[in-house]
DNA sequence: CATGAATGAGAGTTCATTCAT
DNA sequence: GATGAATGAACTCTCATTCAT
């Protein structure tokens, strides 16, 4: 029982500083995030951060891996689903802006530190990310060979094209401080992309 | 010894500056890249920075500058073009891989420093971001008057499509450090793009 | 290798700074006197310094707090005693003389870097010196209502004199680093202030 | 004629810049004071300040040397008068008082940058200081002797006493940067001054 | 004479990381 | 576990001084 109770304690100290950490870093950078300004966030001594993580980017590393899972667990899901593409790529949708509103820290994160910094994005982290679109695009190649979409455009072409949509969005609500105001606002947008994604911005005749 | 640089002229300079600067912040990133990497590269010394450029800061602002300038150019001359909207898009994405190809450190910091960290995109920066969303909204905005494009789907909310698929395949570009191979891979990406934006992903019955 | 301040008492290591501080500056002016310098004297890191004092500035500021508050100390004693004002003015003289024998580095300090220096002068620390000056200028108006001293002079031009003179003695210890020879010489020049202050340089018929 | 000219501009432009090094230090002490802050207030480029003064310390001295000059011409021009030794202080002190008037940044600089502080008060410096202490003294040593003085106090106790009784009211002025108001304040500075030397600060009864 | 581009030693300051308690 | 004193590499920025033109 007892020991139980100290390694809830210990998680929970781990947890802390995560939340931490992830604030500081939207605010300031994972660069200009200081050990202090996260030990100060989470109310604890900037020694005892060394206990939970080796350093600083071991820190990082962990936001994003926790990041990534989420991710991955979706699409492995719709993988196996019956869903027809479309509702699968709405789930996508669905679960970056979900994610937003639950975790703006962390979408920060993703956004301003993960999906672009080259530096950033070195081994591991690099393999992360490729992993991300890869899932994605074989959602698309199922998709094509069921003749639910345009088979000539590269599967990898369309799959840049849908998450660069959806990416936009999230950067711009990301980025203006923006929230999702309403349930009807976030439909409209998932309509549009989909919408658009699927039938063309063309003028229908 | 040699004077090696004797014969450069004043301004040429600075221009050897902004090109060492570009190279050492596509390596290092803005925070990492250091005043002395980049006088190492210009090959002067790095009080010499500071003749020109102020502080680390102006660097950076003066290479982002620079590339809007040129962004924005094209972008009004498209404005009073007669060109169809199809064709106008077409033009930024040349205008976007020309770019890649000409000044791929630029681009390069164009996609990891500016585009999106939120860090960057403070004051003066995040200006010029929505300026550029603006200028290609209008656009949007334009052929939807002409009836060229779609008007069930908001303008902002096109252009985030738009400008969010090309921005992926930039940066697949960018971080894999990848060239386009040939000029027909350019090609074919650039109709992708504009096929699936005008037409949809849907397969065509 | 062998921690020689391991014994030290952690409120121990700030005095040692502040004494090392103290003797650095002496040495080589506040604007000469380098961190580095002070903490190779204090044997210690410099990054410790500004463990315990946030800046360069704060340091001196530190110094000079000491330095008023102890002389403030003895000026408040003197208001509310029943001395009368040649006892009194002794006792601010004795005071400068000892400090000086105590901490030459401090008086030093003192001297050369607070009495005069405008550019030391700003915001509190003159403030200071003007407090200093008021408190030393209410013991001679007491002096003058309790018809002690001449009310044909101005309080403050009586003030003025009687701390230049004592001051300029002071000076000379400091720059010449002359220390006083005995007790002897210390009354002497005492008695000769307070005598010529008093009573005048005029030949006494 | 022509080289005549020559050297009237070369004599000119270097007095150019010593008014403005004047002006500078003052304002920012001589630490401060940088060379191209000198250039711009002399409206000229900081290369040619070299050509009169090998290094910014030469400026410096030239300046002080200028000030002692002033003063040891009217302390020599005393020495060999008729005055007694009321009438010859109070040349000296009217000597200060029009110095400040005259030219300000110049006292200043003598207050704050060489009356006091110890790092500035080394070889050449202190012997120019030292030498105006001698020379006052000489004055008071041949009061002494024409008994026109007390001789029971050292004759350097009572030049210090004087000088310092004068700089502190000079200091009081130049540290809250004050004019003296009209010559009656003047005059009546001077009055205490002496009175107070000569005859005391007591009640005379 | 005059300019200001060019140099580079130095100084202050920051902050990740270690470690004794 | 927990603390925060202690360390020192790293970095930006300053500015006196030189020198080619």
């Amino acid at each position: 029982m007892i020991k139980n109770n100290t390694n809830n304690k210990k998680s929970e100290k781990r947890s802390i500083i995560l939340n931490a950490a992830l604030k500081i870093i939207k605010q300031k950078g994972f660069h200009r995030a200081r050990m202090s300004d996260i030990s100060n966030e989470a109310g604890i001594s900037y020694g005892l951060i060394y206990h939970y993580f080796k350093k600083k980017e071991r820190l990082f590393d962990t936001i994003i891996e926790e990041w990534w899972l989420s991710i991955y667990e979706l699409l492995d899901s719709l993988k196996t689903s019956n869903l027809n593409i479309h509702d699968k790529l709405e789930r996508i949708i669905t679960h970056f802006f979900d994610a937003y509103q639950e975790k703006p820290d962390l979408m920060n994160i993703f956004i301003t530190e993960i999906s672009r910094s080259t530096r950033n994005l070195i081994g591991k982290r690099l393999e992360f990310f490729i992993k991300f679109i890869s899932k994605t695009e074989a959602l698309i190649i199922d998709a094509q060979k069921q003749n639910e979409i345009r088979s000539d455009v590269k599967a990898r072409y369309l799959t840049n094209i849908f998450l660069g949509s959806l990416e936009t969005f999230v950067s711009a609500m990301v980025l203006v401080d923006q929230e999702i105001r309403d349930s009807k606002q976030k439909e409209q947008i998932t309509k549009s992309i989909l919408e658009v994604f699927f039938n063309g911005a063309s003028v229908k005749k």
